[in-house]
RNA sequence: GGCGUCAUCGUCUAGGCUGGUUUAGGACGCCGCUCUCUCAAGGCGGAGAUCACGGGUUCAAAUCCCGUUGACGCCA
């Protein structure tokens, strides 16, 4: 009887540092096939290369996982003091856990005969590499230690340190990609990689491959830098006795100069993007483009949308420029319809690092935010902008900041003051100060004097803003209120227009 | 250096398997007009791709085959 096979994909990050928008990609595309096949998702962490290991990381690449909504089903997760604890059944999903599982099966393939000991010292394999290179010879183990009888190997092992190595045949191999459909290697060609190293450690392609097998994988949907090892991997599954997994390897993600996305240029890092004001579902829709598409060619998809809809059949082979501008429209798409009470909660920290308080208890202040967030939905295209588009509602009258261009257009000629002192007069007269009537009441001013709404109402925004840009008018005032709006209007004549007659 | 992958507007891509319905479709960006108290958003329109190049198969090729070139990745 076969059980019925389920899906099980896992994204195997290494704790270097930050997520990677490239691994945001590849962890994406892992979730929705799991989602679209009712299957599961895993996080596994591939944390067996000390020497790139850095602290924090793996606490730093769980929480933002989190941030971007990709819930996975099994792997190590965060409680709400920050430790990491393990969920699922084919734990420990931290590979520097599993070094004994790594061993055992080093040493497996060592007495099958598919793997042997190599005792040549860094500094020889440094020796043959120059030499291979100054020959114009690819650069490769020369396999000295490949036919060292069993009785000589075991007797030097006892004294000496030593790596294990794979034995690679010289055969083709040939494997089926999802994406790519054939590829072909020629195994005379492949180096004879080292799957254990001197200190006991597995190389991500031992531990790699066990993992996959041990937790049942059945999908490896990953990025194609890992295409040129996977008939290594191959190979280990096919000596060890086991069943590959389907591989899929997914386009690169390219810099606008056509290198591999890097963190050497541009912002790749996921924190990054959090910390401008993206919205994760904008991130998530945007990076879903790159290298997937549907038929019709639709741009904004709901969650729900990209998990019934995406296929790997339908992932593309050609690698990706990462566009930012692209991304930043869509951003502004998503804002647009995200509930302005959200927006002002998910503002808040941007409030903070901007400079200005808001105290979040109090539910009056907080309302009223909301209400500015939606006179300017429209505009904002990254949260990060939010508190400097509505700054001049929450300063005091005597901290607005008066931009150079608008004082030199709007704060200089003897007719300006006069129009300000009648239309401050003006706006005094109206008892009920909502948007209609100050609407009805500007233009009747203006049309009774022979004024253009255009020169009155970008006076009247300037001196009350300090801006030349912004909400309609006649928000704009309501919600400054009559008791501000006068003040500002006063202050702006006495500051600017003093030394005019 | 070897091996591998890829190749449609500036960018993301549809179409390619099952050749003609394509004067190659959409999206971002760009330009113009419009709406308008401003900035946006919206509406309308425009420019932008000899489908990398060369050869073949065919009545017919972006689509099938072969080769070349380029870009990128991996191996250290």
């Amino acid at each position: 009887m076969n059980k019925p096979t389920v899906v099980r994909v896992r994204f195997a990050p290494s704790p270097t540092g930050f997520l990677h928008i490239g691994g945001l990609r590849t962890a994406l595309f892992n979730y929705l096939f799991a989602r679209n096949n009712n299957g599961k998702f895993i996080l596994r962490i591939e944390d067996t290369d000390r020497t790139r290991y850095v602290e924090g990381a793996t606490e730093n690449l769980i929480s933002i996982l989190n941030w971007s909504g990709l819930d996975y089903d099994e792997g190590p997760y965060l409680d709400t003091h920050g430790k990491i604890y393990q969920k699922g059944d084919y734990g420990p999903y931290i590979q520097s856990q599993r070094i004994e599982i790594y061993k055992r099966y080093a040493m497996e393939l060592l007495k099958k005969g598919f793997a042997y000991r190599c005792f040549c010292s860094p500094q020889r394999l440094e020796e043959v590499r120059k030499l291979q290179l100054l020959n114009k010879q690819p650069p490769k183990y020369d396999r000295l230690c490949r036919n060292l009888s069993e009785t000589e190997s075991n007797r030097r092992a006892a004294i000496e340190p030593y790596t294990i190595r794979l034995k690679v045949p010289d055969e083709k191999i040939v494997f089926t990609d999802i994406i790519r459909d054939k590829v072909e290697f020629d195994g005379s060609l492949i180096d004879d990689q080292v799957l254990l190293k001197s200190d006991g450690y597995p190389t991500y392609h031992l531990a790699n491959v066990v993992d996959d097998h041990l937790m049942e994988i059945t999908h490896v949907i990953r990025g194609e830098e890992w295409l040129s090892s996977t008939p290594k991997h191959i190979l280990i599954y096919k000596y060890l006795d086991w069943q590959p997994p389907q591989f899929a390897h997914l386009p690169l993600l390219l810099n606008p100069d056509r290198s591999k996305l890097s963190k050497r240029s541009g912002d790749v890092a996921v924190e990054e993007y959090k910390k401008e004001g993206y919205l994760p579902e904008a991130l998530l829709n945007y990076v879903a483009l790159l290298g997937w598409s549907t038929e019709d060619s639709q741009q904004i998809f709901t969650k729900q949308e990209l998990i019934d809809k995406f296929s790997l059949s339908r992932c593309s082979k050609s690698p990706a420029i990462f566009d930012k501008q692209k991304l930043l429209w869509m951003n502004s798409e998503y804002i647009r319809k995200t509930d302005p009470y959200k927006l002002m909660e998910y503002s808040i920290p941007f409030f903070v690092s901007y400079g200005i308080k808001i105290d979040i208890n109090n539910s009056e202040i907080k309302e009223y935010i909301v209400k500015l967030i939606q006179l300017e939905q429209q505009k904002i295209k990254l949260l990060k902008d939010i508190p400097y588009m509505i700054e001049f509602f929450l300063k005091p009258d005597t901290e607005i900041e008066y931009k150079e261009n608008v004082v030199k257009k709007y704060f200089y000629l003897d007719t300006q003051k006069q129009i300000l002192i009648e239309v401050r007069d003006m706006l005094q007269t109206i008892t009920q100060f909502d948007k209609t009537t100050l609407e009805h009441q500007l233009r009747n001013f203006c049309s009774n004097r022979g004024y253009k709404t255009t020169e009155v109402f970008q006076l009247l925004r300037a001196a009350v803003s300090g801006r030349s840009e912004g909400p309609g008018l006649f928000d704009l005032l309501f919600f400054l209120g009559k008791e501000r709006v006068i003040n500002r209007i006063n202050l702006v004549i006495k500051k600017f227009f003093l030394n005019i007659k």
